[in-house]
DNA sequence: CGCCGAGTTGAACTGAATCAAGAAACGTGG
DNA sequence: CCACGTTTCTTGATTCAGTTCAACTCGGCG
C-alpha cells in the first residue's frame, strides 16, 4: 500500500483525508500461478495495484492466443476498457506466477473520483501515462523488426526471460514461437 | 466550439462558468495542406480540437516515414506526449487538407485544470478514450493481417481513401505501398 | 518410469520487402 | 489553361522474414 502512496505523491500533494478516501475501499486479492483474474466475457471490477507477481493479458484469436501486455510489480493493472465502460472484457488477465493485488472496485473508485480532492487529477495523470505507453508500443510494432522488438525487451526487462515462457514473448512479439526459437538462437 | 462544448457534455454536465474558463482560452488556428502544425524536436504548445480537415502523424525512420495516425474533424488533436511531459516531440503533424483549429496552451490548460470544477475530470475521462483507441491499435496490429487493417479502414472510414494518398494508408497499416496496392488489386 | 508441455530444428511455403521501371495524377509556372 | 516536371501509383522479378507442418529433445512431475 505504501507503494501505491508514493506513486500517488509523485503526481500530486495528498492530505492524509485523500488518502484514507481511497486506502479505506482497498480490498486485498491473492491468486496462485495460472489462476485467471479475469475471464474474457466477465465485466472487470476493479482496479488494481500489483504487490506481488506478474500477470498475463491475452486474448483467443481462432486457433491461437496473443498476449498483448504483461504487467509487473509495482504498476497497476486492469481490463481498463471493460473496466471504464463496465462491459464485458474482451481479453482474460492471468497469473503468470502467484500474485498479490491490492484492488479497488468500480463504484467505490467512482466515490474516490467525486469525494477526493484529487482524485480525478490521480485518474487522468494515470491514464495519460496508460496512453503512453500503448503509444511506444504502437511505434514500435509499426517500425521494428520482431528481433529488434527481443532485444528491446531483453535490455529493457532482463527478469522478463526467466520468468515468462517462449511462447507468450513470442505472441507478444508478434511472431510463432519457433520464430522466435531461431531469433535467440542466430543472436546468441 | 459548439462541437466541443456537446462533447464535454458528453461526459459531465458543465456550467457556464465552467465553459467559460476553457472558452475563454482557446485560440483559432489555421494551417493550409501540407504545412506542419509540429515538427518533430520541437516542444508540442497546444491541445487542439479539429474543426476543419485531417492531420497526419508520422515519424522519420532510418530511409522512410512511418505514419502512426491519421485525426479528423470533430476530434483532439496533440502530440500527446510531448504536450503533457512538455518534452520535445518525436514525431511530426501534418496537414493532409486545408485546416482549423481550435487550441488551447499547455499553461492554459493547467489553468482549466485547477480553476474549473470540471476540468480533471474531463481530462481523466478523454485520456481514458485515447487509451482505449491506442489499445484497439494494438490488437488489431498483432492479431490481423495487412489485408484485414485495410478493409477495416475501408470499412471504418470510408472517407479516408478519397483524402489519404495510398503510401501514408499503406505506411499506417504496416506495409510498403507496393504491398498495399497489390492488395487493393487483389480485393477490387 | 512414462507422460506431457515447452522448446528446438528442419523443410516447404507464403506474404511482404526490395529493386526497378513504366504509367498516371498532380501542381506550378508560363 | 496548358505543358512540363515531379510525385504517386502500379506492375514485375527477386529475395527474405516469418509461417506452417512435422519430428525430435528436454525437463518436470505424477
Amino acid at each position: 500500500m505504501e507503494r501505491i502512496k508514493k506513486y500517488f505523491e509523485t503526481i500530486t500533494p495528498l492530505t492524509e483525508e485523500d488518502w484514507k478516501v481511497f486506502a479505506d475501499r482497498v480490498e486485498k486479492r491473492i491468486f496462485s500461478k495460472n489462476d485467471f483474474v479475469l475471464k474474457a466475457g466477465k465485466r472487470e471490477n476493479y482496479l488494481s495495484f500489483i504487490e506481488k507477481g506478474i500477470l498475463r493479458c491475452w486474448l483467443q484469436q481462432d486457433e491461437k492466443e496473443i498476449t498483448f501486455e504483461f504487467s509487473f510489480e509495482n504498476s497497476f493493472s486492469s481490463a481498463y476498457a471493460s473496466f471504464t465502460t463496465q462491459t464485458p472484457s474482451e481479453y482474460n488477465i492471468q497469473a503468470l506466477t502467484d500474485i498479490v493485488l491490492w484492488s479497488i472496485s468500480y463504484s467505490d473508485l467512482q466515490y474516490v473520483y467525486e469525494n477526493s480532492g484529487v482524485g480525478q487529477k490521480i485518474g487522468r495523470v494515470a491514464a495519460e501515462e496508460l496512453y503512453m505507453r500503448k503509444s511506444k508500443r504502437e511505434i514500435s510494432l509499426l517500425k521494428n523488426s520482431a528481433e529488434q522488438r527481443y532485444t528491446d525487451l531483453l535490455y529493457g526487462f532482463p527478469k522478463l526471460i526467466q520468468f515468462i515462457p517462449l511462447k507468450y514473448l513470442a505472441s507478444y512479439i508478434g511472431i510463432t514461437p519457433q520464430a522466435l526459437s531461431r531469433i535467440r538462437k542466430r543472436i546468441s
